[in-house]
DNA sequence: TAGTGGTCTAGACCACTCA
DNA sequence: GAGTGGTCTAGACCACTAT
């Protein structure tokens, strides 16, 4: 058979581990079969068995006692945490309808900020994307983006109603998104854009700004998002 | 010798790697030695150096490409990162010069969101400190934090002048913090704690709550910081 | 084809926990 | 002492990139 079963192993065992959590046949804080089990279990050396647990350990899924046995953790981080989802993938994981309205895209000069953060020349062609973001029915953010127009040629063919911005990056460019530097601030905000958010003039605001890169460590996007923080909490989690 | 030598070899290399990009020696972007010739460097096996390597590409040091070799990151998560380190060292390694003081610490009964973040009963007793952060002399953000008072018995005894909580809970009371929630919002400040910050009766804030855990997941401290969003900004690392 | 990283084996010995 | 995880070896073969 040529399925998808040139899964390296340590997947495999990854992927058992974490579905037994999903399924709670893994209960919180319960220990689980030892390394040596797991190398009968799936035939496989010790070596193996350990990529996978450190993996899961790293992802915070499991926590290891030396001595006496590999746990599940109470938590795991990866729902919480900040990974890359898209704000759709993340509002509707969390139970609500989400709509986007696209204000305004087009091509644009890079100034000094955008330039730096997408690694461009100042004056370079950006692709300006402004979308409003509604969780249930209510404004939550006003989205600015920024894509370095030589990197996304004909990005308006893929660019429909509501799309997934990393869905595009990802899918359409086969640019693989591998880590994100974001900023928070708060910032008062312009008439226009409090308006649109608060329906008052001015309002204070959190900023969120996010900077996408490839292994490479190439910027492949930068967004600011300006959210409403009395109706939306950004979460995190953070690591020793 | 019984010096400190008895760090792994994995460790070894880990820090080898990593000074040596502190003093760029290996220059951005640079592809390091392959894995063989760490191999030979450290009279090592492979499997142990790949175990170096993965953790330093894991941190964001660097970066693998299956039959190039091994590069040098364009940036290194860890230190914009949310790692678990407290105010004072992140601002001290950032340039500033801080100064905090105390206002307030005392005994209390936990309420309702106190007990939940610390997974202890509501009127359970807690330690409660209130502090106001500066940096160059502005006042930056005011912290409360809330500890399980059982868990920290003699608590005052340890905490004096600009004590830093974190050394407190590992290295007086030997509770290794592992990871930490964090949760961000904006919100209208009272009046006092408006006063404290800004010289002003209302002003909005970023609030950053912080639970950090340890390896068990059990609750060590739960923090609420109001934070000057325009004089002070969060950074993070998002992962895949 | 040579050189790189990716996966994996079948052992070994050590450190720690618990009964 | 039995069982657990922590470290490590000395190989193997495969997949991918460059030239």
């Amino acid at each position: 058979m040529m399925e998808e079963n040139q899964k390296p192993i340590y997947q495999k065992i990854e992927d058992y581990i974490t579905s037994n959590i999903k399924s709670s046949q893994y209960a919180k804080g319960m220990m689980i079969p030892s390394e040596e089990e797991f190398c009968k279990l799936f035939n496989t050396s010790r070596m193996t068995v350990r990529k996978s647990l450190d993996s899961l350990v790293s992802k915070g899924y499991l926590h290891k006692v030396q001595g006496r046995g590999t746990f599940v953790s109470q938590f795991n981080f990866e729902k919480t945490m900040n990974s890359i989802t898209g704000w759709k993938e993340t509002m509707q994981a969390a139970g609500f309808k989400t709509k986007s309205t696209l204000l305004k895209m087009e091509t644009i000069k890079a100034n000094e900020k955008v330039a730096k953060n997408l690694n461009i020349k100042m004056e370079s062609d950006v692709i300006f994307i402004e979308r409003l973001r509604y969780a249930d029915g209510i404004p939550i953010l006003i989205e600015h983006t920024f894509l370095n127009a030589s990197m996304y040629p004909d990005f308006n063919k893929h660019a429909i109603h509501d799309f997934s911005l990393y869905d595009i990056i990802e899918k359409e460019y086969h640019l693989p998104i591998h880590h994100a530097y974001q900023k928070i601030r708060t910032q008062k905000l312009e008439k226009r854009e409090s308006n649109l958010l608060f329906s008052i003039d001015d309002a204070s605001v959190m900023v969120l700004e996010n900077v996408s890169f490839d292994t490479y460590t190439r910027p492949l996007e930068f967004t600011i998002s300006y959210i409403d923080g009395e109706k939306y909490a950004l979460r995190y989690v953070a690591q020793k």
